[in-house]
DNA sequence: CGCTAGCACTCGCCCGGGTAGACTGCTAAC
DNA sequence: GTTAGCAGTCTACCCGGGCGAGTGCTAGCG
């Protein structure tokens, strides 16, 4: 199916009615464009667009006598019609500029501050998602006693860390535990985490005992960095904005949002299916198959150091949200976030 | 003022609306009450004992002709009344068994699941906070070159690890590094996290540049090891059933919680003071100045290894909760997870 | 041919009144 | 002290009518 073509006052309409429906929560009768969309065209003529908009199903009705209000496809040819770059108010400007002016360095840090930021400007939820760290490099491990079990430390180059403990069986003594330290670090320390990850497997499978299960726990833990972080790996903040706005919605919607805020995997699949290479991204609704018909909306985008993707940041809302503000947020807050990166890896 | 002691009926008629209200969620009427809680009375004395309960300021109306329900101090009352012990359901008892049954040695991670257990098995938001580290002792600390900042690394004896990041300056050469890390490491190894932070503050009261940049930061993160964890001090699960539930409450008390629940400060707070050397702890609505007027209670009891308490599991719902089972779940939930403890810690 | 004015029509929302029902509180009897 | 009965109170619910917003259509105009 070939995308038809709208013409510019159909669009305009679309952008009015969005507009009037984000700002006030109230379906927008033909009269009301009229008054204020400025197109100095009637109220009759509106009327004609909106059903022609409607046939194209870009709006519904709730009711016969009530006023229009866009549908997923109608929010989706909004954001598509707006001119790139678009404007930030004045106060989002300087609360974005207020935050980035203290250094921080430790991004993760800074990840979880921004998503508050993103939360305060936009009056919805802030997501970030920290560096993938598939060219984090193995800096450093150890094999440590702690109480009376074992823990394995993997240290990355860029910082991140984790840990695996593994239960230490009776008959291992601490000469035997040095000797596997040695080995451990000999075999990994230098090696990308991917390679790392693969080669601890590719050992396990042959190796047995306490040695096999510190091979399976260091496997894990490269895997971690890989995936990026230490614990969570999806940064949200500001939920309770987000709550506020929840209360007009299906019980149901509310339910399955929150689900997915919980489960990292969900929204870490979402995000990553959604920000590839572009600028700002946003996904409507039910567009993406994981959100099912979740009324809700993601507007995204990537941060990078250099001309390498790091990680993700954006905002979670409803469908009727104001696209033009969000997306001027959170391209200006991962421009930042960038500009910092890539000062940090310079 | 001398707390006044109830009769036994009027103990059971209170029981009886307590219980009643939390099943229906419908103010309950003294017919039903005399049909449903045995006491083999008529409804007429019941409204005698109902109207002397509302003196007393255990119950209320929400109007002339509608039935009573519980004040928080009628919650307090009748959580107070109940005999100790009290008994799981089989399924939730099957479902805390089958959790428990599988050997996890990172506490850390026990505690995330045991808050999605602690969720799905009562229906509202579970809660856990990990041990604090005040009696954890520096096992080893790293200096680490990292892209151009420096990492401090300290690891606990009891397996946590903490890390912060500090500027490298330019007029650093990695001889003095080297002499840095090893200054620092003679400086805290094997203290006490209180003490090695104390010695960290001492010392960078008197250094300048670099070295006192580090100490700065060393200092936090003894900080953070005493905090308990690395990152996350209150864990939280099943916010999604919570949201289900809150689908009923006054906006404000939704966003109140949200806002509770996200602030880990706030919350670490409530935790604390609730839960000193009790048995199962039950806050009931706005009890704990924290709390202000938000409907929720909260339901903990401590775990320990042996006899030291270590850290806080609980559940978090509305004011109108099943007590008997939500308690009869935390103090499982809590023996399980001392046992575990105890058992790891020997 | 596009635009507009006007108008009939539709339909949800709001309002008031009336009613049924749920409880209470009281009183009088047991 | 308990109970039955009854009057009184107040809400939730239902119902119908009127209002008004907004549409869709048609006829006329530039």
């Amino acid at each position: 199916m070939v995308e038809p073509e709208l013409g510019a006052r159909k669009v305009a309409v679309l952008r009015a009615v969005v507009e009037e429906y984000v700002r006030t929560g109230e379906p927008v009768g033909s009269e009301t464009i009229a008054e204020r969309a400025g197109l100095g065209v009637s109220s009759a003529t509106i009327r004609n667009e909106l059903a022609a908009l409607e046939e194209l199903g870009y709006l519904t009705h709730p009711h016969t006598s009530a006023g229009r209000i866009p549908t997923d496809a109608g929010y989706r040819k909004f954001v598509d019609s707006l001119p790139p770059g678009g404007r930030l108010r004045d106060k989002q400007r300087r609360a974005i500029a207020g935050f980035f002016a203290e250094t921080m360095l430790d991004l993760e840090e800074v990840l979880k501050g921004t998503t508050q930021l993103l939360s305060r400007v936009t009056q919805y939820a802030g997501l970030a998602v920290p560096p993938t760290g598939a060219d984090e490099v193995v800096l450093r491990t150890e094999l440590l006693e702690v109480g009376n079990a074992l823990m394995f430390l993997v240290i990355g180059q860029q910082g991140r860390v984790d840990r695996a403990m593994v239960d230490r069986p009776d008959d291992v003594d601490s000469e035997e535990l040095g000797s596997l330290d040695r080995t451990l670090t000999a075999a990994f320390r230098g090696k990308s985490v991917v390679d790392a990850r693969a080669e601890a497997l590719k050992r396990a499978s042959t190796a047995k005992g306490i040695e096999r299960d510190l091979l399976v726990a260091a496997a894990e833990t490269f895997g971690v960095l890989q995936a990026g972080g230490a614990t969570h790996h999806v940064l949200i903040g500001g939920v309770a904005n987000l709550a506020d706005e929840a209360a007009h919605w299906r019980r149901e919607t509310v339910r399955r949002l929150f689900e997915a805020l919980e489960h990292e995997s969900e929204m870490l699949e979402l995000l990553r299916d959604v920000t590839i290479d572009q600028d700002v991204n946003v996904t409507i609704g039910a567009e993406h198959p994981q959100t099912g018909d979740w009324e809700a909306s993601i507007v995204s985008a990537p941060f990078r150091a250099g001309t390498t993707a790091l990680g993700t940041v954006g905002v979670v809302g409803p469908t009727a949200m104001d696209y033009v503000s969000v997306m001027a947020s959170v391209r200006a807050v991962a421009k930042r976030l960038s500009e910092l990166a890539t000062e940090l890896d310079a």
